[in-house]
DNA sequence: CATGACTGCCC
DNA sequence: ATTCTGC
DNA sequence: GCAGAATGGGCAGTCATG
């Protein structure tokens, strides 16, 4: 299959908007894709290289990417950059030189799908010294063998980022709609496998009796079910149903864990391999359960303290969850606590339609707790907003992150986002911050300012301390007078730029704007030395100047208080 | 050998 | 992670 | 109601640079 028929679907599917539509498109290109270009071709469409679980990475970004670019026009870095603030996109940018050049007497030989993924797979396979030049080169290859329009792909795939509204569940739509089968069957294929190739293969294969008893493999990380957000406790009971199980939430990070015959494994949210990272939490499993009967159990990995019974910040955990090299070290440092909350597999069955309360049930039978090591989830069971506020206040007080709110008769549904399991944080602060420095944003929002450096005042100097950036909370669309867009954000900004560097404008402190955020962090990149977490914009402060923006003090009182 | 830029992935 | 938007 | 695409801080690892 060439490259080119691909790029060519990649455009369609850009310019439609509508959902059945790219369904539409996608689901006759996949029934007519040849066999030997069927893995190549769904890699390159769900827009990535390496599988999962493979510890390979691309290890490619824009600066490497406007680098090569850079090497097959003839134009200086300093120019693609700007070219990238105005068009708002690296693949546009390609494009657009590449059908400016001059065709000279370039040797062009056509690319085949199956050649593009190769080198990127070889791009990511690389190591060692050399490495960024080699990946500069080989992509440059390809960029110099490559149509405008290709050239446009060519670079969105060296981004991992097609930007053709294209995503997890658009293809399982479509390979449901070329095969006739059920879109839920496919999803659960591919939450087992998580390789559109080898399920189209299989299908193609195997016919419909692949959708038979599809269980959980043991050694194969399974897509996670995915929480939704609400804003009160009566919403989060609207959503699951009243009684519902209510569950501390605590500050860790979520992994999976697998006894496969008495070897165990642990994967993140996102599929990585972390089992090296955590021996500790390996031994506890060990300690606390029997191992004879494989299983599939979900857990949150959090920091904790053993000496004073305290969860740890999870700026501390992150230290772990990487971690290559002193292992040992870390796992005295930084103790940690598994808090189990879920099973979907369990003695050669799947339990994932099994109701949750029924899992939650077995998981109290198959875990000896064991303090400061692992235990279940703390949780009720409640239809009343009284008890489910009491065991709120108390999660909060204690400095958990919030609470879980879980349909007690809910099947598992892995990789969506659905509302059988809901997650309530508290209300926050909010700070009063001045725009100090602005970045010009990408893809649709191309053209705007679309993230916003913010600073406090440091009221002994008069100094104004940087704080961080935020870019979450404004509108792309006007629907409300009082909305704010980026377009307003733009317009209110571009006067007083001071100056420009790439991406980035420094900006007179004129505007004052309130953002609310989760928690304080100390912060080694922001001059106050301190940063927000999950910072969002809530309006505009017109009615204040500079002077009266919040200052490096109260974030400072701030940061102790939540620190309990 | 130390440092910084860049990347990917936790939240 | 949060938020907005189109369907 | 959901999927997708924007956007945040900060960690470790890798490679380049000086």
């Amino acid at each position: 299959m060439k490259f080119e028929e691909l790029s060519q679907l990649f455009k369609k599917l850009e310019a439609i908007s509508e959902k059945t539509g790219k369904v539409n498109v996608l689901a006759s290109f996949i029934k007519n894709i040849p066999e030997d270009s069927l893995r190549e071709a769904l890699m390159l469409i769900s827009g990535s290289i390496f599988y999962p679980w493979e510890e390979r990475k691309l290890g490619v970004g824009e600066k490497l990417v406007m680098r090569a670019i850079s090497i097959v026009t003839g134009i200086s870095k300093e120019k693609i950059e700007e070219l990238f603030v105005k068009l708002g996109d690296l693949g546009l940018v390609a494009e657009k030189l590449s059908s400016e050049k001059k065709q000279k007497t370039i040797f062009k030989k056509e690319l085949t799908v199956k050649e593009v993924y190769e080198t990127f797979r070889e791009i990511g396979n690389l190591e060692g010294e050399g490495t960024i030049d080699k990946k500069v080169r080989l992509l440059s290859n390809l960029l110099l063998h490559a149509s405008p329009l290709e050239s446009r792909y060519i670079v969105r795939i060296a981004l991992e980022d097609l930007k053709i509204g294209v995503g997890e569940g658009i293809i399982i739509e479509s390979i449901a709609s070329a095969y006739s089968l059920n879109p839920e069957d496919v999803e659960m294929l591919y939450a087992v496998y998580n390789d559109f190739g080898e399920i189209i293969y299989k299908i193609r294969k195997e016919g419909k009796t692949v959708i038979q008893n599809i269980t959980p493999l043991l050694g194969k990380p399974l897509r996670v079910m995915l929480a939704i957000k609400a804003e009160s406790i009566t919403e989060a009971f609207d959503v699951v149903g009243r009684p519902a199980m209510i569950e501390a939430k605590y500050d860790g990070f979520r992994v999976q864990i697998h006894n496969i015959n008495g070897r165990l494994e642990l994967w993140t949210r996102r599929l990585e391999n972390v089992t090296k990272q955590f021996p500790d939490v390996i031994s506890f499993i060990e300690e606390s359960m029997t191992l004879d009967k494989p299983f599939i159990i979900e857990a949150e990995i959090v920091g904790y303290d053993q000496r004073n019974k305290k969860y740890l910040p999870f700026q501390m955990i992150s230290q772990r969850i990487k971690r290559k090299y002193d292992i040992e070290r870390m796992v005295k440092e930084i103790p940690v606590e598994a808090r189990v909350f879920d099973v979907v597999y369990f003695d050669g069955k799947s339990l994932m339609n099994v109701p949750f309360k029924d899992r939650r049930n077995l998981l109290e039978k198959i875990i000896n707790p064991i303090e400061g090591k692992i235990q279940l989830s703390e949780g009720i069971i409640t239809s009343s907003d009284k008890e489910a506020q009491d065991f709120f206040n108390e999660a909060i007080e204690r400095g958990l992150e919030g609470v879980m709110f879980k349909n007690l008769n809910a099947p598992y549904h892995p990789g969506r986002r659905v509302g059988y399991m809901v997650k309530l944080k508290p209300t926050k602060e909010t700070l009063d911050v001045v725009i100090v420095g602005a970045e010009w944003g990408e893809g649709k929002r191309g053209g705007w300012l679309t993230s916003f450096t913010i600073a406090v005042r440091d009221e002994e100097t008069g100094e104004l301390l940087e704080i961080g950036e935020v870019g979450s909370g404004f509108k792309e669309k006007k629907e409300n007078p009082d909305d704010v867009t980026f377009e307003d954000m733009t317009n209110m900004l571009k006067n007083y730029i001071i100056r420009s560097e790439g991406k980035r404008v420094y900006i007179s402190p004129k505007v004052v704007i309130e953002v609310i955020y989760d928690e304080i962090q100390k912060s080694p990149k922001y001059s106050s030395g301190f940063a927000l977490r999950f910072p969002r914009f809530v309006r505009l402060r017109p009615d204040r100047s500079v002077e009266d923006i919040d200052t490096i003090t109260r974030v400072m009182e701030l940061y102790e208080r939540q620190k309990g």
